[in-house]
Formats: C-alpha cells, structure tokens, sequence
DNA sequence: TTGTTTTTTGGACATATGTCCTATTCAAGT
DNA sequence: ACTTGAATAGGACATATGTCCAAAAAACAA
C-alpha cells in the first residue's frame, strides 16, 4: 500500500488537493488490460495515475484504432471530462499494473474549486490540446514516409527522453497503430528506408545507418 | 463607439473580469483580412471577439490551409496561449469587419486569477479540445464521400443552427479547405452524388434530393 | 521435440486522393 | 460592350495507402 501524500509530494501536486477533497479519495490499482474509462461512456471520478502506464486511444465503430499515446505516470486522466462535462473522449487502457488516486468529481466540485487546481487542469487540458492539434496536424499534412523518418529519429536523438520513455518499446503493429497507418504500409515504407540504404533492419529492431539523409526525409517532422 | 459593459453583459460574462482587467483593456477593431494572431508567433493578449466573424486554420510551411473554423462571436480567443504559455496554435484572421476586447496577459496574471474566470477558460479549452480531436478522428477514419454526406445532411437538419451559421455561406473552395481535401476531389465526389440522384447541382449551391440515402452515406457523420 | 500461435515479410490488386491542365461561366470593372 | 479575374467543371495521370492473402520465422506451450 503506498503513501497518498508521499506520492503527491513527489509530484509536487500536494497542494493542489485538499483534506476533503482526499478523504473523499481512494488508491486503486488497475490489472494490465484493463480500461479505466472507454470512449463516450459516463465518468464519475478524475484519476491521477501515480504509477505504470496508460494506453490512451480511440476504438471507432467500425473497430478501427487510433492509438494516441502511451503515457507514464504522473497523468491526469478525467480532468477534459470533468471540465466539460461531456462523456469520455478517449479510452485509457492500463499497461501493466497501474496504480492511481481516484477522486469522485463531486468532491471536485464541492472542496476543490481553487484557484490553483483549476489553473493546474487548465496548464494540463492546453497542453493536451496542443499535442492532439500538432499531431493532427503532422498527420493531415505529411505522408507516412514523412511520419515514419520523423518517429525514427526521435527516437535516436537526445533532448527528447519523455518521447523515447513512452514510445520506444512499441511493438511494430504498435507503431502502426500509433502512426496511424497499415501494418502492410508501415513496412513497404521501411523497407524503401532500407533499400535506399537509410536504415537496416533486423528481425526486431531498426537501426538508423544514415541519419543525415533520413532527417532530410523526415522533413522537419519531430516527435516530443 | 460600443459599451463595453453592454457587450459582455449580453453575453453574461460581465462577472467574469474584474474592474482593473477592464481598465488595462482596450476595444479594438480590424478590418476584414486582419490577423488577430498568426500561426508560431508569440502574443500577448486575450481577445474577446464581440462583433464579427473569425477565420481559424493553420498554414503549413508548404503553404497548405488547414481550415479549422469559421466562428462568430463571442469567441476568446488567445486562451489556449494564455493557458499554456506557448506560441500561437492556430491564426486567426478576420472576415468582415470584427470588433474585439484586447486584455493583456499581464493584466489578467495581476488582476483576473480568479476561480470564474479560470473555470470559465477550462470550459472553453476543453470544448475546443473536443471538437479538435473529433475533427480529427472524423478526418483520420473515414473517407471524403462520408464527410461530404455528413457536411451536406448537418447543414440541412435542424437542430444544429450554430454550426449552420457558421459553415453555411462557405465557398467550394473553403468547403474543400474546411473538409481536408482538394478542390478536384471534392468537385469528384459530389459529382458521384449528382450522378446517384442524391443531389442535384446548381451553380451555385447544392440540393439534396435524397436526405434518406444521403444519411446512410454519411454513415454516422454528422457536424455541430 | 513437436505442435500452436504470434510476428514479420512481402505479392497482387483495388481505391482514395492529389496534381496539373484546360475549358467554361459568371461577375465586376472601366 | 469588352476585358479581366474569380469560380466552376472535369480529363488524364500519378501516387499514397488500404485490403486480402500466403509464406516464413520466431516465440511459446505441451
């Protein structure tokens, strides 16, 4: 069993919730797999996610999946739902064990109208705004081969370890998903990587040969 | 001259400033084509957008119009920055004549830190989070044919007058830039709509004929 | 080991969409 | 009434990307 406060102290988000508010709270801890929230469904709580990390995505009818992020801890997860009231707009899925402070949004309302929490869900629901519209963005207006050149050297260059954290150890069905395209796309494009001699690839990783080039490919596309 | 009172008052957001924001603010007008805002470029102030209607898109580096929106007041605009202390997300540009409230930054970091006002921008970003990633969603998973439907059947309905008065005096060729596509293939498309009998096709504007198959086509698209 | 499942790899083909051009039509000046 | 420029309409072609499959290879179980 963890420390609540120790935890918040670590993130330094201690202030931002008071005794009320926490003693409306409690620690749960989520099994790999399993969904804290799914798309357009009712929520009732704001989750911090103090350790493991979280999936976030969209599943469309027809059963199409958008991955937008693997995020680790700290995260918030609730607090878009919790400001605008609407039903939840991307699934969280737990990867691996996920341990989180679950805070029912009534006491939200009732003990924690601050002006420094709102603030703190403010900073949080812009930044997340500017991820989604860049990525939208990137993605409107750039091809795969673009995408792709971009992601590899994100992930080789430093200045960038929160990106590489959360996204290196995808799976190349995975990375597909994220970039969303094709398993079958994804590796005709690689594979013009490697004959252009830009990149080698082994069985189960890729490895950048020629970084100079692929950047140029990359065309200015850059992930953090 | 317009009173500011009088404006925000209409709009009930008379609580939401306190006397001194009002003081360091100033009403300001633009000539249709002004940018409020560019894409990247730092900004300092808020603006409240009480008369008018605002262009949203971004431009690429390549020169690619993204059209995001056409808005009508009241919009705030600058909140997204203000909230995340970055670059301007997307330009702003006027379209006819539009009259604003321009309030610093720095006023509102002095006199505004208020639980309303915050509350209020919260509400605000996260609302434009929802539409930006629905938008994109939309864009990502389904195919212009199925936008188009939905585009056409949303301005037809009722129920949906903000959206109708915001979309519905676009050019074909802003209708292109708004739904993500080339003019070519948008003309193509509704051409493929003509030749089924779902639309008939004038000059200048387009009839649907058959809002039942329309609808199936649109296939779950629908715009607000 | 042997069988079963997952992952990687790529062929063949279909389709959505973009690019480049050229008429045509309409509206707005001068 | 001409001229010019925007807006509409569509042909021809290239390309990015998706779908469906099948064959290896690797990982995992029994």
């Amino acid at each position: 069993m963890m420390d609540i406060m120790d935890a918040l102290t670590r993130l330094q988000w201690n202030h931002l919730f008071s005794n009320e508010t926490l003693e409306s709270s409690s620690v749960v801890t989520y099994a790999s797999g399993t969904m804290l929230c799914s798309n357009d469904q009712h929520i009732e709580s704001l989750f911090v996610v103090l350790e493991g990390r979280v999936k976030i995505y969209t599943l469309s009818e027809e059963g199409k999946l958008r991955l937008l992020r693997l995020k680790a801890a700290p995260t918030l997860i609730g607090d878009i739902e919790y400001a605008s009231g609407r039903n939840v707009l991307h699934t969280v899925e737990a990867v691996g064990p996920v341990t989180c402070l679950r805070i029912p949004f009534e006491a939200l309302r009732r003990y924690n109208r601050t002006v420094e929490f709102t603030e703190h869900l403010l900073r949080g629901v812009s930044e997340k705004l500017f991820i989604e519209a860049n990525a939208s963005s990137n993605h409107l207006m750039s091809t795969l081969e673009e995408r792709l050149a971009g992601y590899l050297i994100s992930l080789s260059e430093s200045g960038n370890e929160l990106f590489q954290a959360e996204m290196s150890q995808l799976k190349r069905k995975e990375v597909a998903e994220w970039l969303g395209t094709s398993y079958r796309h994804l590796n005709r494009t690689l594979q013009a990587f490697v004959d252009e001699g830009l990149v080698k690839r082994t069985r189960k990783e890729v490895i950048i040969l020629n970084s100079e080039r692929l950047k140029e490919r990359a065309n200015g596309m850059f992930y953090e």
